[in-house]
RNA sequence: GGUGCGGUAGCCAAGUGGUUAGGCACUGGAUUGCAAAUCCAUGAACACCGGUUCGAGUCCGGUCCGCACCUCCA
């Protein structure tokens, strides 16, 4: 089996075949730092991770760039506003997505190039496009990309250019232009910027939006690579006019495949701020829920699915991973008396490849966990009648590892029995002993409120984080 | 108007024409001092109408409903 992705431009599955034919160079298309990122945002990061995960997993190395993007319209009016330089105000920004990261357990791309590192390949990029008749610099001093010189223009986004409406979001202030759809390479410096702007051959200004992904893509990643990914609001225009750039610049292909992830939508409406019915990282982990719970819950649907956020969903994740958990720890007890991995039991001898089958298909997320689940029921049923011995146990424990380097979530973090909780448990096995009831429960009562339950089992009582 | 994505049991969510998806919740039982966990058992679904087929959630046609994008939102 090979692994299939789904590519927008084609509108199909696709065998991922790198164009290296061993190493996948991947973009993804990263925050704007200039508030907290939302749970929204973090579903396409989430993919991303999957995604560059399970290439891994593949037996493909991975180098993904994710851009930040640290000068824009919102971002130099947040700064002005507060009165500090525009790099102070975004660093605030830069360091939270990065604690937000790991926080999910995402892994860390090899690269976060900043758009305000790139400007002179930008410049350079439009310079390029400027010899090659693709761009103009209109009567305001802008620079303008002529998609009407680009005859592939519009085929990602499928756009049908004679059937266009012209959208009522047009800024109203954008003069000058020769198709009322081309799009800013450079904009002239307005006195709203501030201090904010760059030298150009066009005078002084500041990079357009799309330039800087192409600018950076291309630096690091090479004129062609392999898969460019984002949300499928970005399909058009942001890739659409990525394509039209890069391609018009190099004559080379641009990315190979194209990825885009569904929304998160809050009560079945897309989560943004502008709407502000959204949420951030933040405010959800100071609720109570963790990183790893949330993880679940971005996972959990298939990336091209709308996927309904809701705290109700939250909860429940929760009993599911405590039943992986649960099932882990048991793992954990039967391997206690093992030293070396044996064979899988029978129960556990599909699962990987179940599982892979499932994540070849475009990332069928839900099938996979369908045979993590299903080995978690069979594994159960097994233990309830055999002990599972310890090398069975290693060998099970060693295939969760490896399926936990795509999931991130399977394997948890282990925790040490605190001294005190040992003491109580001891105690209270000692008064269940004299048939105190009473005091037992009372013991178990002081457990609940320092955060660990206890299970009785013929091998005498466990402790468990609750 | 253009371009897409959907409508599957109480909720979430897979599904390549033909033997149980899976998760959460619910109910009964086993187990337990009581629990917890686990196991066993029971259910329950394919928006609607036609059609193709021995057989359709799955293919075809039509209808209804929801969501998104159409110039800087992941």
């Amino acid at each position: 089996m090979a692994f299939r992705i789904y590519n927008t431009m084609s509108r199909s599955k696709e065998e991922l075949r790198p164009i290296d034919g061993k190493t996948v160079r991947m973009y993804t298309c990263g925050p704007t730092v200039y508030n907290y990122a939302h749970i929204g945002n973090f579903r396409a990061y989430m993919f991303e991770d999957l995604l560059r995960r399970y290439v891994r997993f593949s037996g493909f190395g991975v180098v993904q760039v994710q851009n930040l993007t640290d000068v824009d319209d919102k971002t130099i009016k947040a700064s002005i506003a507060q009165g500090v330089p525009l790099k102070t105000y975004t660093q605030t920004y830069v360091d939270a997505f990065f604690e937000d990261l790991a926080k999910l357990g995402i892994e860390p791309a090899e690269h976060y190039p900043a758009a305000t590192d790139y400007v002179p390949e930008m410049i350079a990029l439009i310079e390029t496009l400027f010899e090659k008749g693709y761009a103009y610099q209109s009567e305001d001093g802008s620079v303008y990309y002529s998609i009407d010189k680009f005859a592939g223009y519009g085929m990602l986004a499928r756009l049908d250019r004679e059937g266009m409406q012209a959208g009522a979001r047009v800024a109203q202030d954008e003069y000058g232009k020769d198709n009322a759809a081309d799009f800013a390479l450079w904009k002239a410096y307005v006195p709203e910027d501030g201090d904010v702007w760059w030298d150009s051959p066009w005078g002084r200004g500041r990079p357009g939006w799309h330039i800087e992904c192409s600018a950076m893509s291309m630096k690091l990643l090479g004129e062609s690579f392999d898969i460019h990914t984002g949300g499928v609001d970005n399909i058009f225009p942001h890739h659409e006019d990525e394509i039209a750039q890069s391609e018009a610049a190099t004559g080379k292909p641009y990315s190979k495949y194209w990825m885009h992830c569904g929304y998160l939508v809050v009560d079945g409406r897309k989560m943004s701020k502008s709407l502000g019915n959204f949420h951030t990282l933040r405010e959800i982990l100071d609720m109570g829920y963790t990183g790893r719970e949330v993880r679940y819950e971005l996972l959990s649907s298939h990336y091209r699915q709308s996927l309904n956020f809701a705290f109700k969903s939250l909860d429940a994740n929760r009993a599911a991973l405590k039943r992986l958990d649960e099932f882990h720890a048991a793992l954990r007890e039967a391997a206690a008396d093992g030293t070396v991995a044996g064979e899988l039991p029978a129960w556990a001898a599909e699962t990987r490849a179940r599982f892979t089958e499932a994540m070849d298909d475009d990332m069928n997320i839900s099938g996979a966990l369908a045979a993590v689940f299903d080995t978690v029921h069979a594994g159960n049923k097994a233990m309830a009648d055999h002990p599972l011995g310890g090398g069975e146990a290693l060998a099970v424990l060693g295939l969760w590892n490896d399926l936990d380097r795509v999931l991130g979530f399977l394997v948890p973090r282990e925790e040490a029995v605190p001294a005190e909780v040992r003491e109580l448990v001891a105690a209270r096995s000692l008064a269940r002993a004299n048939k105190d009831w009473a005091e037992s429960d009372r013991i178990r009562d002081r457990l609940a409120e320092l955060g660990w339950g206890v299970k009785d089992t013929p091998e005498g009582p466990k402790p468990r984080k609750l």
